[in-house]
DNA sequence: CATGAATGAGTGTTCATTCAT
DNA sequence: CATGAATGAACACTCATTCAT
């Protein structure tokens, strides 16, 4: 996973994924038909259990709506999107034209609960008054689209670039939950 | 253009992108000294100048700033981020890490413009008195954000998927801009 | 080597010494980095390591520093000189210009260690009393400039030229380490 | 001849060629029906001009036949060896093989007529009591061995490598020639 | 079950040569 | 006469994949 994350699927080697997994590159073939196909089973395995977890954890929040939605965000960055791990979005929005299984399975067992779960929380809102009638349907995407855009930044300049003046992630996030919470709140 | 945005840069081999323009191979080498320029011209020519040109516009808007960030987005959706060039910042994205210098080229023509375009318009908002002091820097990423996001939706998926019950995207943009709007407007 | 003799550096396809070797193209590149590491690896098994012999042997010669200096001269050619591995000094002197690093590689690995040999048999001759105090630094050059002379001779000929009334190596040589063995001996 | 000189016949592209002579690279094909029968012209235009004239002044060559011969051999460093136009007989030495004819001209025009001067002295010292019987034929070589030598060395080295310690040319021929006439004086 | 030596199609780039204007 | 735009065959080097051991 590692090694696609940092270089995409095109550019890595079959040799340095056998390298970096301590067996030879005959070996690998052994195990996996295709090059294809072991990127396949890496991005099976390392996908959609962290969802799972926040999910149940927000369903028993106690706070105001706009305090989980800040709460929630900030946490799917602290969990997922700051870690190595979110370098497998990163990959499936740039490969999933040339691995259309794969994408059809990060949409259903990835992108689907967690609207789910974005989509519960402005409802709460909603439901307890917190929250104007607002468009639930588009403002799931101005809750996710800030943090996909984090997690594309993270991972498209490589460990180059000293000169980054990088964004702060976590200021951002609590920044921009601020506006949108502004923005739905009830009473204008 | 076409073909970087079908294939991204590294899978665009120069003999199809010469074949397709209606040339040899050496006639491509002879107009652009490497891939990396013709990929630079490709950029110039469908990406940073219709950037420029909307910068030119929105510097002669006469509306409110609210209005003008709105239209701002809608704009460069239509203009942009609706066509096939918006998959050039796809592409971008994708193989930044493998490219640096490619990277750096389009962080300085298109980023760092795009930017400053959006710093421009809150600033107008905060200097007639019709938002809120709020913090510019990170304002920035919640606008361009989205349209990100857009764009890499719309290019991550190839031609397929006809069950896509895609987002629309000029609604959402829509939404956003008035969630924005409504969260930056002064005297809350 | 056959082939870089033939055509020189530049001109030696990789494919075909691939094909000389009995490997494919491939092959070649799994064992030699680059075609001018081939070209090094060539470099000392033919022409550095007989040099380094000839040097091992020269350093425990019995008789007098005429005759050493003879013998040696005689026995380069035998060994190197007179065989194809020679051309690859030609080549050297022919392609120097264009491969900076082959030619430093090259003064390196074989002339600087036979300048180093010369010298210390006219040292030895001059310590022994049997040569004048000649200027040491010119003599080696005198002692090498008509064993280059030979080989460029030999070289710069293809395989055509019946008509060739070319000079007899060895007698030559013998003339000249006669003329110059008579130009040092001391008492003059 | 400049560009030929310097990178020699494979490297030195038409399009420069074309550039210096101040003309398109469609004019030279224009004159030369290919870049071998462009190389031939050049030599041929470059050659044998010098050796005829010190031919003429060596024959009232006044004082004694070791002087004639350092003389001479400084004069050829001086007038030929140590200019641009000395790469022509490097060229000569390094591309023979490939033009067979350019060879036999170059042997008949040039070296012929250098050798006949070179035993036209050997022989003037001999008849006149000042050297041994020497072999004339291989002395010829002894003489010129070191001229050949030097031309290449300067030559091989582009115009690189500022450690070059380079031999001093006219101190190292005065060297050599004083060794030659000591080595063949009559009386030892 | 694991290896690693071998492969060969493929890639960006160069350059002598052509030819319509 | 001269041009310069166009060509396409070459070439060094890469890498996913195979297979005898």
């Amino acid at each position: 996973m590692d090694l696609f994350v940092e270089k995409g699927f095109a550019a890595t080697r079959s040799e340095e994924v056998a390298a970096r997994a301590g067996v030879s590159k005959g070996t690998l073939f052994l195990y996996f038909p295709s090059k294809e196909e072991l990127f396949k089973a890496v991005v099976m395995e390392n996908v959609a259990r962290p969802v799972a977890e926040g999910i149940a954890e927000a369903e028993h929040f106690a706070g105001s709506s706009g305090e989980l939605l800040t709460w929630m965000m900030l946490e799917w960055w602290r969990r997922y999107g700051a870690t190595k791990a979110s370098g497998i979005s990163k990959l499936m929005m740039s490969e999933a034209g040339n691995f259309p299984e794969l994408a059809e399975f990060f949409r259903n067992n990835v992108i689907q609960p967690a609207q789910a779960l974005v989509r519960f929380v402005l409802q709460r809102g909603i439901d307890r008054g917190e929250f104007r009638a607002i468009d639930v349907n588009n403002t799931i995407y101005s809750v996710m689209a800030p943090l996909i855009f984090l997690v594309m930044e993270k991972h498209s300049t490589g460990p180059c670039n000293a000169a980054k003046p990088s964004i702060n992630a976590e200021q951002f996030i609590t920044h921009h939950a601020d506006l949108l919470v502004r923005g739905m709140v009830a009473g204008h």
